[in-house]
DNA sequence: CGGCGTTTTGATCGCTCTCAATTTTGGTGG
DNA sequence: CCACCAAAATTGAGAGCGATCAAAACGCCG
């Protein structure tokens, strides 16, 4: 985004809220009032299915946007949570619709943002389709690897990555159980490992080839933000 | 959209062309020149896994658009093939650029269906995660069938529908074997059929039940396109 | 009429889930 | 600083859903 547009939108925000952990930014059926950019922190959007269970459809890092759809759309068709305790800023909804009237330029970053999205979820949808279970979770983490990356968390080969194994079975669709065991074998098999909330990867490209990770989806993503 | 964009989006369209089944419209890799608008027949965008499986992220129908990305990004990172003879026609670039650039209103209404695709590809994530077989084809064949609804493609409660059972396994995440055995299981508790190519919905009601289907996600997607 | 792709059905395999119990971790209050 | 508690991680045993392999029946199109 050019630096003139992105002053204009910063100008916009509001003071940086500090939001405890697993606390809902967004709720499902809620008509949004405001755009909220993450400062801090991890989300995720999720979606709770009748039998109780949870899916996640997205995680979100700092610089993230949530949600887009404030000024276009009604209600909301997922909820938005915190997975750490995090910093945010508000956009309201009709300061953000007179903006984004006003710089055309600024309406065609977040449709760019939006088609980058639309990237991600392409790929969460191939790795829930065609992928077992190792290499969906080794995608997964090659994928936040890469984002964290674009964004300066990782430092020292290492990225403090506050997943739980259940939140990460709830984002591919596996048991905790399951999840489990899918971490001990790569970690045996000295690919990659978790500990202690840090995730280190050892062997990227063995990693890339296993699960298929090709990371020109989110290029875009990368090369924009850089 | 309002009537007097749609025009001038119109008046953009080349002369509509006929397209066979199972071509290409876009491939993976590609810099798209144009985008393309599904006139008549099915289409849908996929991706080859290395292991040569193949996964589909979308259904494209009548009225929807291939590819919005032209405008803003570069390349492709999946492709779109028709799946039945088809009718599109295509908006150069350059024209649609220029278009969006002095329409603001238009590119909103761009982003605005671009969410709308987004509910629909969180909705598949919800199901490839958290529904088991039966459960994922009732609720694509209920999109479906409300899709269809919404352009008029539904006759005496009838949808003339051109998936085959490979092709609907390839969007679900399962073979088309166990496709066929659901697809039984279906027919036999009285609650869908497909036959001969065309579907019909017994009992909706039980289907939605069972599935967890909710149609909010597709109501702005079906208001708008009302 | 012939041929190929799709549909259908059967038998078996295996990946992931379920259920259950234990250990470890992290946060909180004394 | 330590005791305690709840949540998360870990491990084991067994079950089930959907995959795989195989083959036959069907339908469509040339």
């Amino acid at each position: 985004m050019p630096p003139e547009l992105a002053g204009k939108l910063t100008a916009l925000l509001s003071k940086p809220r500090d939001i405890p952990a697993r606390q809902d930014l967004m709720t499902e059926g809620d008509a949004p009032a405001a755009m909220v950019v993450m400062l801090e922190g991890w989300a995720c959007r999720y979606n709770i299915l009748p039998e109780g269970t949870r899916q996640i459809s997205a995680f979100l890092m700092p610089g993230d946007c949530c949600d887009l759809h404030v000024s276009v759309l009604t209600e909301m068709d997922h909820s938005i949570a915190t997975l750490t305790p995090a910093k945010v800023a508000h956009i309201q909804r009709d300061e953000l619709n007179d903006l984004l009237d006003a710089e055309p330029a600024l309406m065609r970053a977040f449709w760019w943002m939006q088609l980058v999205n639309e990237s991600v979820m392409r790929a969460w949808i191939v790795s829930m389709g065609r992928r077992d279970s190792l290499q969906r979770v080794g995608h997964l983490m090659l994928e936040l690897y890469a984002r964290a990356t674009a964004i300066g968390l990782v430092r020292d080969d290492r990225l403090v990555m506050p997943l739980t194994q259940i939140v990460i079975g709830d984002a591919l669709g596996l048991t905790p159980v399951h999840v489990n065991r899918v971490l001990r074998r790569l970690r045996e098999e000295g690919v990659m490992e978790i500990q202690g909330g840090t995730l280190t990867i050892a062997d990227s490209a063995k990693l890339a080839r296993v699960t298929g990770f090709d990371d020109s989806y989110l290029h875009r993503r990368l090369k924009r933000a850089a």
